[in-house]
DNA sequence: TTGAAAGCGCTAACAC
DNA sequence: GTGTTAGCGCTTTCAA
């Protein structure tokens, strides 16, 4: 029985490169980072290695060395709205050219969720961070502060960023859609939205809302609140509720568009007059509303514009002040009265 | 000009902990993974110390030493459609408990995108890899296949896994889908669907359909296909094309429930008879169907599932064979004659 | 243009 | 229970 020959797939490191191309290991490096200056006969040699072993550099070793890491710490709230996934397209485009890479994490909404997401990320020493919204733990807000990495908090500007913020008013929103409601004669709104106490955004264009409301003399003549399950089922359920309870309501106005959209499906089915006997508004922008029958009024959230000028920061690209703050448009689509 | 004290953002190490605590590095180190036996006053004291200083652990350092690495980096094509996201929710709950942690590549159906996320995540040594598909670059392959960790290709079984599969037969599915169609009595069938030369899964759907028709004798009587935008109004639009087009055909057949619920939407506007006049069928088994007027047709994917399984086999909490097939069932929902 | 030495911050393995 | 030593696989720095 003789020892067979080590075991192939043991994974390559410098050292094999450099045995199998005859060149040191330092030189192998360079040519690997196309740094400083290496011959092209040597590069040759080293890059044919590499190829013909299957070489895969070890960036955790790299990293030590270089103290240099090339991740971004991406922290969200959720994947499984739309709203992230455009913002993370933003991202990606902006960091695609850089060397940078993102590495999502997600919290639910937890606080705690975020906070371990947040030590995780931060152990792996990134060279940014980019996470949603402007409220975190105390304990999240020490180890970013202490980070000595750019952190750019984006989606919303309400509020004091620990280094960098990106986004809109959410505050600002609310009350711009609840003027544009009045401005065009409904008095008896209802709210539907998602019950998420973590969700301060969600919160902060109610708070805008309701202020807006205040000072036409309206309070909301109702409100409802979900969790979890289909979004579209919800809002018509949320919707069937509110009708049912307060008959004579006139306008809708949604935390997001996806209930806004099971909403609109559900006063059509009903055969309700829209918008002339009820309006029906929703948040976010999001692409899905193009294919309902009727366009459901909404507002942009600038979740594109967000992730870019959020990577942008990172990259270095851009100098901002501490906060950018982007400016939704409101889209009246075809469920206010005009 | 005196010098100041050393930047306070110095980054903390080991040794500020063991200084401040008055323990030795080792000793530290274990308090903070809780490894081996330590008395509760030195474990205290050091925590008390790691707290105050507010250290976060090198895990670049830490991977370097221990060789080992707790992330898990998973290959997808897109994050914007609906599938994923709920794959991903499979495989956190399961990664939840064991340590490890999930790291997102996106590739857009691009190969030459797919092989660099894979060389890239490769690069940082993670404990094991999950890839949507079985189709990759031969260079991805190798890549995969010389790592030395667990890789287990996820959605599809209808080929060879590099080392494990979790997923379901889409030829199956599309061979089902078509004889529930022909067993309604649906004659003219027509196929809309996205324009993805990579979304090798839809071409294997459609490839089962084609082949249970051509067994009943049919041949799809219409075919439309499309690429980005608003897959709810694309939906719409492919299918006023096919109706213009192709003015008997009798059934729809989408290769995904965005464009079907689109389709929907606009037959329901039209006023036709469905599923008397014509039926329609999607594929995923997406929640979004729930709200719907009429529920659309479609088969669940098993996402969620896959997640699972592919993480319990990184994880190591399963000890299957190389291919894990799962079975979809087909939700005949409205949209088609009983 | 290339190579040698030192060390990044941590942990495995072993001593005490 | 706790400390010491020797690296992990790279890159930095400096010398040749």
């Amino acid at each position: 029985m003789t020892k067979p020959t080590p075991d192939p797939r043991h994974t390559l490191t410098l050292r094999d490169v450099s045995e199998a191309s005859g060149v040191s290991e330092m030189t192998v490096s360079r040519v690997l980072r196309n740094r400083g200056d290496v011959s092209a006969p040597t590069r040759e040699k080293v890059l044919e290695a590499a190829r013909a072993l299957g070489y895969v550099p070890n960036k955790i070793a790299g990293a030590l060395a270089s103290q240099r890491v090339n991740l971004v710490g991406v922290v969200i709230p959720s994947l499984s709205n739309m709203v992230f996934p455009e913002v993370m397209t933003g991202i990606s485009e902006v960091l695609e050219g850089t060397g940078l890479q993102p590495v999502v994490g997600v919290t639910n909404y937890l606080s705690d969720r975020e906070e371990s997401v947040i030590y995780e990320m931060l152990s792996w020493r990134p060279s940014g961070m980019i996470i949603a919204g402007l409220e975190h733990s105390q304990a999240s807000q020490a180890m970013l502060a202490r980070a000595g990495i750019p952190i750019v908090e984006i989606m919303d500007i309400d509020g004091t960023p620990i280094d960098h913020a990106v986004g809109i008013s959410h505050r600002r929103a609310g009350r711009q859609m609840a003027e544009a409601i009045i401005a065009a004669g409904y008095r008896k709104i209802a709210f539907l939205g998602t019950q998420m106490p973590n969700d301060f955004r969600a919160k902060k264009r109610l708070e805008g809302f309701e202020e807006a409301l205040g000072k036409a003399g309206l309070t909301l003549v109702d409100r409802e609140y979900y969790s979890g399950g289909s979004a579209l089922l919800k809002g018509r359920e949320m919707t069937a509720a509110v009708l049912d309870r307060t008959p004579d309501v006139d306008f809708l106005y949604y935390s997001n568009d996806m209930i806004g959209a099971g909403g609109l499906l559900y006063c059509l089915d009903k055969g309700l007059d829209v918008p002339g006997r009820i309006g029906l508004a929703g948040f976010n922008g999001v692409e899905l509303l193009d294919g309902l029958p009727r366009k459901l009024a909404t507002m942009d959230a600038c979740r594109l514009e967000i992730g870019r000028k959020a990577a942008e920061i990172i990259a270095g690209k851009a100098t901002p002040g501490e906060k950018v703050e982007l400016f939704p448009t409101l889209q009246p689509g075809d469920t206010i009265r005009r």
